[in-house]
DNA sequence: TCTTGGCTTCAAGTTAACTTGAAGGATTAC
DNA sequence: GTAATCCTTCAAGTTAACTTGAAGCCAAGA
């Protein structure tokens, strides 16, 4: 099983699986989702760029720092269409993710400062703990709607 | 639609849900989840104690701060089983998911300050950048196997 | 010639953390 | 007494990010 060359024009999406450690399946799911963009052969088989390893390969390090694909793909779109992405265009996406990043890093400092206070300081009442504050609430995963906590008083 | 008192002995389900802000569903499905222990009356009814509002609340908040309901209920199970938790028991499960707080921020700024010298640099190339280690990765939500990337030379 | 392997599409399954709905029993309010 | 709530269980739907499987096309090697 040798690493297959180019064949018609592109590389085929099982070079490109092996190249970047995705399945191809997931490649495929990129493009349904708007993260890349192949050619196709006359035979309707997908061919794709050099590039776009590059452009794969940012979509795993993104997702291992925290961003979902509908982010990856909003800054995915700011890279240049008709022209290869060079050096700057990557560096200005890099330096927009890391203000996103130093940001929900702020606010987990945040929230980890108040747990002592809150959980910590055994009340866990629902009328001075300031971890209840919704603004403050990271991210949640999970479909659904999340309910804020009322703030009524309680003597529990 | 007052507050309603306690029925028989205990809360009813649908009072604890408007004292704590959650969904009676959620609740039932915390249940399931072994995150709370609720008696019944003689009809079939759920009937709370007390204290089960404020572990209900540490649940939200402990979401709030990304802990998932395994971790929780982990966490819930070194409370007292036969006598009502008190400040101290809190105060030690506080200082547990501080501790994993700080690893988690630790790790989040570690993977920040790769950012700039791999995203940043514009070469992306597996064999350079750090970001590629496995090992740094952030807990990465969703389900299914996530595979690692290679590590071949490339020139892209 | 045949079979092996890679490619295609499309439908359905997976996990987490729930919600929604159906069908029916219990409780409360008047 | 009866209607309006509230409660019960159980099955199925939801989102994200995929995987798995079915069914079929096409080219190269034994």
């Amino acid at each position: 099983m040798p690493v297959r060359p180019l064949p018609d024009r592109g590389l085929t999406i099982g070079y490109v699986a092996e190249r970047t450690g995705l399945a191809s399946s997931a490649i495929r799911y990129y493009e349904d989702e708007g993260l890349v963009r192949p050619d196709r052969n006359d035979a309707g088989h997908r061919r794709y760029a050099r590039s776009d390893i590059r452009r794969l390969s940012f979509v795993m390090i993104s997702q291992g720092l925290g961003f979902s694909l509908p982010e990856i793909r909003a800054a995915l779109a700011e890279l240049p269409e008709h022209r290869t992405p060079g050096k700057a265009d990557w560096a200005r996406i890099s330096r927009r993710f890391g203000a996103v990043l130093d940001e929900r890093i702020a606010q987990m400092q945040a929230l980890r400062a108040r747990l002592d206070g809150c959980i910590g300081c055994g009340c866990l009442s629902l009328k001075t703990c300031a971890l209840y504050n919704p603004k403050d609430k990271a991210r949640v995963r999970g479909p659904g709607p999340r309910y804020v906590m009322g703030d009524r008083s309680d003597e529990i």
